[in-house]
RNA sequence: GCCGGCGUAGCACAGUGGUAGUGCAGUCGAUUCGUAAUCGACAGGUCGUCGGUUCAAUCCCGACCGCCGGCUCCA
């Protein structure tokens, strides 16, 4: 009854197939992604011909093809408007339509600085200037336009077939904030019209499905902006998805042998000054608050606190492992240009846990958690990943035998699990290697969502021991996990991998019961509070409307199902259901529905025991 | 933080150097109407904040706050 239509199934393989083509390199043929980024790159050059043409001051940076498309950077006296765009495409288009050629030209490096000189082009100078001595300079050349580049092109500026600009904004040189700043035009390029408008599509769609958009309308969230930039307010509705997940997120991890604890959201200066945060982060730090002459600060991580508790209830290798969670809110301070909705906040809760162990354990620990996560993200329908192993970094701490024993356990766990990895050759965190896992959402985009680290600095900072089974003081490994990363972040996600229109078992409001006239009230009346009793989240919709009118605004609220009671209902001991998907049941028999319903309403793994009846 | 854009009612948006409108939402009234909008009336805004220019600022200028698109960053 609550199944997804098949309109809406079609809609949704359609988009995963578009998204697919374009965005998943891994599903084309490698010979396909030079073919696009060579267009790509044309495409970019014929922009910053078309730029230099309509406004011959514009000094040209670098234009490269990108994962979507391609972008060119300039230096002008003011800044590019939609207008300017425009034109820049109509002469973009014009070019493509006179199919100049494109030459590759090898030059020596006096003749290239000569020519970029002639041209005052301090930019593509300084480009030259990085160039290694020993290295072949070449140029492209179409009509009058010559780029310092080494290509690959395609031959003519006649085989763009499909080229679209789509926005400006500004970009560091080199992208160092102590470069002048310049003016980004970004733009994309297919090998067809089609492609070009199934990019389009995929475009309106990842805005239609616009977390913020959709957290207003829905009344999930707000974030503070005036009163507190990065910090968000759950509404009750909101609150209860939110609940919904952390209720499932402590069943799992009861199951999986965790314990969960509680930590203040604030603690002397010192602890950070001994986890050694406060040296490193310092810079994303809050700035600390003085009280009675101490200086404390808020919490940016758990994992102090954490270690406390080890130390508290920890002495015996028999204590081994102990795994301690916490859904702990943490405060970072972000640049006030980087914050994004729910994506990018300065507080999040974190669904964090500690894992200590000894290192012979390491390995079926980290195995226990990727079971965890497949089972906790693939509840919400996240199946399709892709896991990194990332190794030792140049930067780091610990012994070389400490960084091989640990990158082999994390191997061990992957391959013992049966998940194939790729290596992020020199990507781990300094005080260890790490796994991260990344997720595809229901149009193909991927998300980076778990993170599996060991660590071998913190036990050491806190001098963390237990005594093994000789008696001796040893040092146990520590594992920092998230699942979800940041609950506020995940929502976020979620909010827009379902477009709003959560689950039944996750939905805020669950069922609606809707009259169509005031006689039929009481009978409603009865119904909602059965299925209240059962642990339904069920509102009732007794207002003199119309029942379209009824229909329409729940509809819209993304309520999962609707339950309609007329005359017929009420003398049959019946109801009627229609579903989010447009789905009609008429006259389902009332007992039936209301038990099928008080199963339904929970995650699978949260089903209430029925007691005998 | 930087570059650019933006900030008018709960939401979506008009608008003007002489203190503001439309739609939806809201409130009230009528309607009791079977699966995406019943009709009518009313009410609602120190035009983000502070300062400046001006006889007069929501409109022009500046600073600040916030939002949006990027850059940068992301333990």
């Amino acid at each position: 009854m609550c199944g997804t239509s098949g309109a809406v199934i079609q809609i949704l393989t359609e988009l995963v197939r578009m998204t697919e083509r374009y965005m998943d390199p891994k599903s084309m043929a490698e010979k396909d992604i030079q073919s696009l980024k060579a267009l790509r790159h044309s495409a970019a050059h014929t922009l910053a011909q078309a730029v230099k043409k309509l406004y011959p001051s514009a000094q040209v940076g670098i234009g490269p093809a990108t994962e979507e498309g391609f972008y060119y950077d300039f230096r002008y006296e003011r800044p590019f408007t939609p207008e300017d765009l425009e034109r820049i495409e109509n002469e973009m288009k014009s070019l493509i339509r006179s199919s100049l050629p494109i030459v590759r030209k090898p030059v020596s490096r006096g003749e290239a600085e000569k020519l970029f000189r002639e041209k005052n082009e301090p930019f593509k100078l300084e480009l030259i200037q990085g160039i290694p001595e020993e290295a072949e300079i070449t140029v492209y050349e179409q009509g009058e336009f010559v780029d310092l580049c080494r290509g690959p092109h395609v031959s003519s500026t006649g085989e763009i077939p499909a080229v679209r600009l789509l926005s400006t904004s500004s970009a560091y040189w080199k992208g160092m904030e102590s470069n002048p700043s310049l003016q980004r035009i970004y733009g994309t390029a297919f090998h067809s019209e089609a492609e070009l408008a199934d990019y389009l599509r995929h475009q309106e769609e990842v805005q239609r499905r616009d977390h913020r958009k959709l957290g207003r309308e829905l009344g999930l969230f707000r974030t503070l902006d005036e009163k507190g930039a990065g910090l968000v307010l759950w509404l009750p509705k909101g609150s209860q998805i939110r609940r919904t997940l952390e209720d499932l997120w402590k069943v799992l991890h009861d199951r999986h042998g965790y314990r969960y604890v509680y930590t203040p959201h604030i603690a002397r200066l010192d602890l950070w000054m001994q986890s050694g945060h406060w040296d490193y982060y310092q810079d994303s730090m809050f700035r600390p608050m003085e009280t009675e002459g101490t200086a404390y600060e808020l919490k940016p991580m758990n994992c102090p606190f954490h270690i406390l508790i080890f130390r508290e209830s920890v002495q015996s290798y028999r204590d081994l492992p102990i795994r301690l969670s916490e859904l702990g809110t943490v405060y970072r301070y972000e640049r006030s240009g980087t914050l994004h909705g729910l994506m990018r906040v300065r507080g999040f809760t974190q669904d964090d846990a500690h894992i200590f162990c000894k290192p012979e354990d390491l390995s079926g620990e980290i195995r226990n958690v990727l079971a965890l996560v497949d089972q906790m993200v693939g509840r919400f329908g996240f199946t399709d990943r892709t896991v990194y192993l990332s190794t030792r970094p140049e930067k780091s701490v610990g012994t070389d035998e400490n960084w091989e024993m640990a990158t082999g356990a994390l191997r061990m766990a992957l391959e013992e699990s049966g998940i194939s990895y790729e290596v992020d050759p020199g990507e781990g965190v300094f005080y260890g290697p790490k796994i991260d896992i990344k997720f595809h959402d229901a149009i193909g985009r991927a998300w980076q969502l778990s993170t599996i680290q060991v660590d071998f600095n913190l036990p050491e900072k806190f001098d963390l021991t237990y005594r093994n089974d000789s008696g001796e003081s040893r040092r146990p490994i520590m594992i920092h996990r998230a699942l979800f990363g940041s609950v506020e972040r995940f929502f976020g996600i979620l909010i827009e991998h379902y477009a709003g229109a959560f689950p039944l078992w996750l939905a805020p409001e669950q069922v609606r019961i809707m009259t169509i006239a005031d006689r039929h009230i009481p009978y409603a009346q009865k119904v909602l509070s059965r299925m209240k009793d059962l642990g339904v989240r069920a509102e009732g919709d007794f207002r003199n409307e119309k029942i379209g009118f009824k229909v329409r605004e729940a509809q819209m609220e993304k309520i999962p199902e609707m339950w309609v009671v007329g005359d017929r209902e009420v003398e049959e001991n019946r109801v009627s259901v229609r579903t989010r998907e447009g789905e009609k049941k008429d006259l389902c028999p009332l007992e039936s529905s209301l038990q099928d319903i008080s199963v339904r309403c929970w995650p699978p793994e949260m089903v209430p025991r029925s007691n005998g009846s």
